[in-house]
DNA sequence: AGCCGTATATTCGTAGACGAGTAAGCGAGC
DNA sequence: GCTCGCTTACTCGTCTACGAATATACGGCT
């Protein structure tokens, strides 16, 4: 299973899936995948779509369609799907949509090595990002709204599942949080002490060294 | 903000905590690292890891403590951290928890292409991923309650972080599946009808070119 | 004693990701 | 009618990621 694609970076699927709507050229379709989401993340890659652009055409994903310049403008070469690729969109697709893919999520390594800082240190940075995380809230929301008098919701999907995990990420968060301020967080005195002697203790020292938990 | 690090990837987090501890020569690293998530995800990468092992001391945020060798074994380099190091450890950390780093995640992208696929089959991929999910939930408790008996809450921190965001996952999917099987899923008809003649409506071809929403 | 499977430890080559650079057209204002 | 700056469009070189190969030691079995 998960036999190894011949183009893995994300932004191939999302070039094969401009290109099953219509032919284009590279520029073009940047274009095209800024609106989707361009506010959000992702600043297109300029060297990664043009060597995507290419490693598809290599492997008869994608063809050239014609390549032409108009005036003289550098040359402009329109790319269109092949069978092949349509067969690599859905079947990439099925596959993202099955099979969990267990990423490595930057906030989760921020977690597990957590223990670095102290813990009203930690509380701080948790309540900034609280409020990030809740801003980001705010504008997906007001997106989304603007978005689903026009849009049917097959084309909204994706906004709804980031503001489902936002939110489940801004409740554990405040969870968290609360315990930190309240101080009811288990071993809040020993992880406060360890950080003001400057020392492990050698209780805590024999604990992570057990427990390579902490990463 | 977010000034770029000398070493970006995070298996370079890994190392500078590992080293934190104590010091040790990569392929210790390796095994300690191991420890805390192998049958989890992220099979250690060995080339990366004497690659960022390299670029960390390069820029200094390790040094080479010693390198001997022993018998006739491949020489082995023990390395420590600099107190430039510890800086970078603790600065990386704040940002990681303090800034939502948005990335791109796998299954996000699955949903923003998955009107190439026919409804049924989307709600029967769904059906295996929610079952995976499940599996993962599952297996994470378990190993969670084994390990909470004897580490302390702050070195499972990142488990708990998980297993919120599996159970939002596996909540919304099976709200979504819930829509998708019972037909309330508004727009399912046409979505249907689109795969089942094979061509695109001309409703919805249009409805498509104006948002570029669908990637 | 000899053999083999497994653990130890690292190097190297290749493919990919991406930022920064390049270069032409296009419109607005002086 | 010239220039300044923005948009279009792409290229190139560097730095990084990672798999696969390499090489030796060790311990158990026959």
């Amino acid at each position: 299973m998960a036999k190894r694609r011949k183009v893995a970076n994300l932004l191939a699927l999302a070039v094969l899936s401009a290109l099953a709507h219509r032919p284009m050229h590279p520029y073009e379709m940047a274009a095209a995948l800024r609106g989707w989401n361009k506010e959000h993340d992702m600043g297109i890659k300029w060297g990664s779509l043009y060597t995507v652009v290419g490693n598809l055409a290599k492997h008869g994903l994608i063809e050239e369609l014609e390549s032409g310049r108009q005036g003289r403008r550098p040359e402009r070469t329109v790319y269109q799907i092949t069978e092949a690729g349509r067969e690599e969109l859905v079947d990439w697709t099925r596959e993202l949509l099955a099979v969990p893919h267990t990423e490595f999520p930057w906030f989760r390594a921020g977690l597990s090595v957590m223990a670095v800082l102290p813990p009203d240190d930690v509380a701080g940075l948790l309540t900034d990002r609280l409020a990030a995380i809740r801003k980001g809230i705010a504008g997906l929301e007001e997106l989304y709204g603007r978005d689903s008098a026009q849009v049917p919701r097959l084309f909204l999907i994706e906004m709804e599942y980031d503001l489902a995990i936002l939110k489940a990420e801004e409740g554990w968060i405040a969870a968290l949080l609360e315990e930190l301020t309240s101080g009811t967080f288990p071993g809040l005195p020993e992880w406060r002490a360890f950080h003001e002697s400057g020392g492990l203790s050698a209780e805590m020292k024999e604990l992570a060294e057990k427990n390579i938990t902490e990463f």
